[in-house]
DNA sequence: CTTGATCCCGTACTCGACTACGGGGATACG
DNA sequence: CGTATCCCCGTAGTCGAGTACGGGATCAAG
C-alpha cells in the first residue's frame, strides 16, 4: 500500500512533535514508544498511536512526572486502574508542594535582600553578602 | 603548638558541618575551601575560617545558587561589590520565580486531578489518563 | 606490636534526560 | 552518476552535586 510510504519517517514525527530524532530512539529504548515496523524497504514509519502516546509522554512530563513513571502511567493507559493512577499523582503531588514550600521561602529571603542591597544607605557592606555569614 | 594538633582533622570537620568527607574533598577540588596546612605530620587541621566558609557555602545553597555561582559569591566576600551580588542574587531570583510559576501550575493541575480521581462517579475511565490524553 | 579507625590522594561511578558521534545503507534531486 | 540528506543502530559524552572505591600512610588503644 502506498499508504504507509505517506506515513512520516523519525524525522518528520519528531519535527512535528517538537522534539529531536536522538529523543524518540532514547524514548524507545526506554521503552516509552516501540519502534514500529519497516513497511518496505529498512525505514520505519510512525503513526497516529505514535502520536497519541508521544502527546502523553510530554503532557505527563509537563505535570513533573519522570520518564520512570511515565512508563507506569502508560501502563495504565487503559484508565480501568484510577486508583493507581490516583496514586501516582498523590505522590507527585506532594513532591509539587514540599517543593512550591521551598521556593516560597528562597523568593522571600532572595528578594528580601536583593531590595536591602539596593536600598543599602550607609551601611558599607553588602548586605546580601553579609546574610550570607 | 599542641593548639594545632586540637584543632579538628577533616572526619571531625566534617561531621559537625553535617557533610561527608567526601563533600569536603571535593568542594576542594571545586576551589570553594582550601587545603589547609598540615601542622605536624601529613594530617591536616581545619580551623574557623574553614567552619565560616562551609557555612557560607551551606546558606546560600539554600538560597538555590549553584556551586559555581557560590564560587563567584565568595569571591565577593569582602562586601565590598554590592553591585554584583545583588546582580547574581536577582538572576537566581528571576529563576526562582519562574520555577514557582510552573510548580503552582502543576500543583493547580495535579490537586484537581487527584481530587476527580477520587470523587468520580459514573465515570468509567480514570480522569487523570483522560487528561494526559 | 597489632588491630581498627582515620587520613591522603587519585580515579571512577551515580542519576535523569538527553545529546552527540560514527559507520554504513538508502533515497531524492539535478 | 554524484552528492546531499535521511535513516539505522550502537556506543559514548554531557551536566551538577556529590558518592564510592582502592591502595598506602598514620594514629590511638589495648
Ligand atoms: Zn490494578
Ligand atoms: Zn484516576
Ligand atoms: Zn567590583
Ligand atoms: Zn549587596
Amino acid at each position: 500500500m502506498r499508504h504507509d510510504l505517506e506515513r512520516p519517517t523519525i524525522g518528520v514525527f519528531a519535527k512535528a512533535a517538537g522534539v529531536s530524532v536522538e529523543t524518540i530512539r532514547f524514548y524507545q529504548r526506554k521503552g516509552l514508544l516501540s519502534e514500529p515496523p519497516k513497511p518496505y524497504g529498512t525505514i520505519r514509519r510512525y503513526g497516529n498511536a505514535d502520536v497519541a502516546r508521544l502527546k502523553f509522554i510530554k503532557a505527563a512530563q509537563a505535570l513533573g512526572f519522570s520518564l520512570d513513571e511515565i512508563a507506569q502511567l502508560l501502563r495504565l493507559d487503559d484508565g480501568t486502574h484510577c486508583l493507581e493512577a490516583a496514586e501516582l499523582a498523590a505522590r507527585r503531588l506532594a513532591d509539587v508542594r514540599a517543593r512550591l514550600t521551598n521556593l516560597r521561602r528562597m523568593e522571600r529571603v532572595l528578594s528580601g535582600l536583593v531590595k536591602a542591597c539596593h536600598t543599602r544607605r550607609g551601611h558599607v557592606s553588602c548586605p546580601l553578602i553579609e546574610a550570607l555569614h
